[in-house]
DNA sequence: AAGCAATTTGGTATTTTTGCCAAATAGAAA
DNA sequence: TTTCTATTTGGCAAAAATACCAAATTGCTT
């Protein structure tokens, strides 16, 4: 495979790895109507805070979701509303057949 | 988390899996203009066969390809012409920011 | 400054994914 | 039937992802 294209195909795999967790379709399906914070998040799921921070991190990274600061929490909210409409074609696909 | 609401967000993980692989998105950019057999995307993209039938195998399992048998090849196409939303958003997805 | 609460980081064990090889299967052609 | 080609399967080793714990960091609030 030509090392243009192995590359483009590399970074598009990036994206969907980072959405392929079920905490992390949780997480933005949640952050899409209300700011919610790492702790919020993470009694709402019932794990462990730091794998719940590390999640968040692996989101952010990828620029899907956003954090503000306020006082000593960071507020989450999605910051590519694009990624909505993968999971609604994510439940055709499913749903299909 | 909710039982059931957790059961939604494992199968749409699922879906994610299956799409997050590089030579899994470059199968489903190949096979949506032209059918193609297991031996022709093995060599375009330089695995062993086995490894390519496996990818095969897992996009097979959740329809987003289909396979028509002819002789002894099989040619693979797109199922679920949905998926290329997925693609297209991906890239916006990348680029913005 | 000291204590407290929220978040992140480092480390590690466990699980999952991946990719190759070798062998098995399927079917066409000789 | 025998041979040849395409595809799949099983097994295994290497790589990547996940989750927990413990410790560190950050920044309020006393």
């Amino acid at each position: 495979m030509n090392k243009v294209i192995e590359m483009e195909f590399l970074e598009k795999a990036e994206i969907f790895k980072a959405l392929a967790h079920p905490t992390r379709l949780f997480i933005i399906h949640t952050v899409k109507d209300k700011k919610m914070s790492v702790k919020e998040l993470t009694e709402l799921v019932g794990i462990d805070i730091s794998t719940m921070s590390k999640h968040l991190d692996i989101l952010k990274k990828h620029k899907i979701i956003e954090g503000d600061k306020f006082k000593n929490f960071i507020y989450y909210r999605l910051a590519i509303p694009c990624v909505l409409d993968f999971m609604s074609c994510a439940i055709k696909v499913i749903n299909k057949k």
